[in-house]
DNA sequence: AGGGTGACTGCTA
DNA sequence: GTAGCAGCCACCC
């Protein structure tokens, strides 16, 4: 069954939703948005993001300019998906899975 | 009510 | 440059 996501999560859902495409954000600049010191709670957040399809959260990277991880996973396939998805959206990465460019946000 | 986990980050070896 | 440890906050069992 469904849970009512707690008022932490909905403001990182429309943190995350107010991203455009084609721009990524780091889990930091959202922990410091929001002020809760710990980009953990973000993951937290995303992990269990019931708006998956309507909350981009495949636009929010680690702050080492990482894809981080995704659907649950730090590592396999859903990483791959998450690639595919910011490069249909403009973004680039490098061999090494790092951003290419500087297309991340520092500021809302 | 309490303990453990995690889509993280920073420092140290 | 890579690897390991500790700290942090919010959520789940």
């Amino acid at each position: 069954m469904k849970r009512s996501p707690t008022d932490f999560e909905q403001r990182v859902y429309d943190l995350v939703s107010n991203v455009p495409a084609g721009k990524v954000v780091t889990y930091a600049a959202m922990a410091r948005e929001l002020e809760c010191g710990s980009a953990q709670a973000i993951g937290q957040a995303l992990k269990r993001n019931p708006f998956a399809p309507k909350v981009p959260c495949h636009r929010v990277i680690k702050t080492d300019l990482t894809i981080g991880g995704y659907a649950g996973k730090t590592d396999g396939a859903k990483l791959k998906r998450k690639l595919s998805l910011l490069r249909g959206e403009g973004v680039s990465f490098d061999g090494q899975g790092k951003l290419k460019n500087q297309l991340m946000l520092h500021g809302f």
